[in-house]
DNA sequence: TTTTATTGTCTCAATTTATTACAATAATAC
DNA sequence: GTATTATTGTAATAAATTGAGACAATAAAA
């Protein structure tokens, strides 16, 4: 079998991102392994001649998680000659039934634009594309070593994250629309990786008067129900 | 004539920056202009085959300016396919005496990482390349109009400088490397676009404990003189 | 010697943030 | 039913930060 055609596509280009979710008050990462390599990379791909590099970001991340509208950040383009490892794509490609020809499109250099993804983790079933066996959420402190320079570019990812949450109050994206005030505050403590002060937290979340207040949830719980919220606007970093 | 070759240059990627420089109490950028065109563009440049990224812009840097050391931020990616445009590329290469081909790699659509620079001002005598006539400095609030979509990239770089300004500090890098407190308010104001208390400037910068003071500078005004200050470490966004 | 303009620092007020306290429940245990 | 338990929402107070003004200390000029 042929390698997957160059044609219509930019050269040099890639993209690469890092799609985190919120789950058993833990952050994660989806990750896919390529098919009988154990290797493990982040979810990417190619920028289309005439297509706008968001555009393809979106379209890649609409084929892996089935998601339309999602928070979406270009964060750093990584661009070092270091990033590239022939050896392992020829092994990727020939775990798959490639002809692997050495001038291949597919082994040369690529720089990657990078970005960050905030999904509701209960709306996506990952679907792996076709070079790889399965994609899979990790705990960011339980990743497997990543090819590609693709742990440095989590690294990054993370941080940007971290810098972002309180300025843009990013983390709403990462609950279903609406949510307790103990939810969110668990989400930023599992971003920032440390316990915030629940009266401080509460009162300045309030206190962005972007938060609206609907009808209390009944939980079943011993105790008084907390108030379920959902965010006013849109916060996106779609451009 | 023909034109410049692709040999050894990544495809389909470029890299632009946005230098500023601070004189006369305004925020300046470095803008070139093409030989008999009117055209107006911030200096930018490609990627060697086997080349960082990084490197690329600062060997670009160093060919414009001069200077070898200097603060150096990548803040995002243009990637719209609106930015080509093949017309100015061409009356470009032509009133440069290229023999225009309509297959020419520089006709072809560029991503084009961006990067900003802080100097100081008084450190260089900009140098023009090739293709161009001209370097000048030009106010922030004085811009030609800039073709390639160059303007979205200086609106997004003056954005990105505010940003870090508090965070980073970053405004140092836009004096020599004495300096007294005054000049750092004036970088300081030049780059909000709005005044800041004395008092307050002063204690703030101090209380973060990155200044260094030095003898006084006797400026031969008639008033007490300041403290000169130096930055104690190094704040570079290279990677 | 006095005047002028600016600098460095201090004080006090205003604002913001942190911490504690406590009343209001929703279910449970008796 | 009534007391108990585990939260939640908010108010009250303390601590820290920031804003605004005051003032003494000059370096040079008048």
């Amino acid at each position: 079998m042929d390698i997957p055609s160059k044609e219509g596509f930019l050269s040099n280009i890639a993209y690469d991102s890092v799609i985190f979710g919120f789950s058993g008050n833990t952050l994660k990462i989806l990750i896919l392994e390529y098919h009988n390599t154990g290797f493990f990379a982040l979810p990417g791909g190619f920028v289309k001649i005439d297509e706008d590099l968001n555009d393809a970001v979106k379209r890649g991340l609409k084929e892996r998680t089935g998601l339309d509208k999602i928070f979406l950040e270009q964060f750093y383009t990584f661009g070092k000659t270091s990033r590239k490892d022939s050896a392992a794509m020829e092994t990727i490609l020939k775990a798959n039934g490639f002809k692997v020809d050495k001038q291949s499109w597919l082994l040369d250099r690529f720089i990657s634009v990078a970005y960050y993804a905030l999904i509701n983790y209960e709306d996506v079933s990952p679907q792996p594309d076709e070079l790889s066996d399965s994609i899979n959420w990790y705990p960011i402190d339980e990743l497997p070593p990543l090819i590609f320079g693709h742990d440095e570019i989590v690294k990054k990812a993370i941080q940007t994250l971290r810098d972002n949450l309180e300025r843009k109050l990013v983390g709403i994206n990462l609950l279903p629309s609406k949510f307790t005030m103990k939810e969110l505050q668990q989400v930023h403590e599992a971003i920032l990786n440390k316990k915030l002060r629940r009266t401080t937290f509460q009162r300045k979340m309030l206190g962005m008067e972007i938060l609206e207040r609907h009808e209390k949830q009944f939980s079943g719980k011993a105790h008084k129900a907390p108030y379920l919220y959902s965010f006013n606007k849109v916060t996106s970093g779609q451009q």
